[in-house]
DNA sequence: CTCCATCTGGTACGCAAGTACATGTACAAG
DNA sequence: CTTGTACATGTACTTGCGTACCAGATGGAG
């Protein structure tokens, strides 16, 4: 639907080809996990020959490291909408805690951030990818508790992610803002 | 090493076999991730021929189910250490805070929980399992504080677990003793 | 226009994987 | 001892993978 001329062939846009690569490989980490991504499951979700995503990407590692920072600066772009949110809030605790709630709403967000986790754990140079969001999370809490306070309350947040993973029932909201309420002072 | 005999074939011990197998996963797990699994890679570790392995098990997510079932027994085995050290302790923040410091030591204990996590998320089959190591926390920290106290602390320290994964400073004990205090009233 | 680096698109090669299977061996029942 | 069943072991088959590579198209520089 997008191909302008019907003969099949794309225009020539290097730039839209890597990002719309970049793209398929971050939906599909989301749905396969990052091992479970290939180039011809990335190239068939992009709509692009096999060849195309070995000529962007030197290898599958670079593919994959390229998709998950994409996805973190995702991450990152919604912490921006948070920091918002609690600077005018009362209860910054409550505010939070409905931040998480609304986050975890969608299954494929905690996947992902725990899928970043694992593979960061096994590559190494994926570790700097893997802290922005908890450090981003306690750079904005600092603004509203001691340092020891953010650092908890994110890990917390943390906690509340993976432990989302793995159980089908709602997010406790009231337990989690008296929790957040309790770390951050 | 293990081989009676010098033939090179292997006295008959089904249970043994299944034993060795399903332990050579397990440590695999940890090395490569569930993932990484592969029959060969676990029929190698193990010592047995390719073909023993799918004689034991029907397919390769059984063998990982197995692996990630025998993981999670140790985990729990763990526990009763833990509980019975927080049985005889005058601070149990305190006393928690060195167990999950000791539990950190090597990275693997880590790594090993965060891939059940993972696998659970996309295989609800094994979404008991990933639950079993954190309800048992809860459970013995529930002698220590009230119910909601000890689900925050548990949720707490899975947080801290996925944050230790990702970086090379060791445990903030202090910190996080106070945390606990807070959250186990 | 000509030329050439850059991009596109298809195909091929080598390899490792899951799984099936055929054959051989041990052990207990009869 | 014979026999049948459960186990042991090596090999073969098919599939899908990463990656390399070739040939054509494109579009700007000179």
């Amino acid at each position: 639907m997008n191909s302008p001329a019907p003969d099949g062939r794309s225009k020539r846009d290097p730039e839209g080809r890597r990002r719309k690569i970049v793209e398929a490989a971050g939906q599909l980490v989301g749905e396969v996990g990052v091992a479970g991504l290939t180039h011809r499951l990335v190239a068939a979700r992009a709509g692009v020959p096999l060849g195309a995503t070995t000529y962007y990407f030197t290898s599958l590692d670079d593919l994959s490291a390229a998709a998950l920072r994409h996805l973190t600066e995702e991450m990152v772009a919604g912490l921006d909408a948070w920091e918002a949110a609690l600077e005018g809030s009362a209860d910054v605790p409550a505010t939070l805690a409905g931040l998480m709630a609304d986050y975890l709403a969608d299954r494929g967000q905690a996947l992902l951030e725990t899928e970043l986790y694992v593979a960061a754990a096994r590559r190494p140079e994926l570790r700097p990818l893997a802290r922005t969001w908890g450090d981003g999370l306690v750079r904005i809490l600092a603004a509203h508790a001691e340092p020891a306070g953010a650092r908890a309350a994110a890990a917390l947040l943390d906690g509340v992610l993976v432990h989302a993973l793995v159980r089908d029932e709602p997010l406790d909201l009231p337990a989690l803002r008296a929790s957040l309420t309790k770390l951050l002072t």
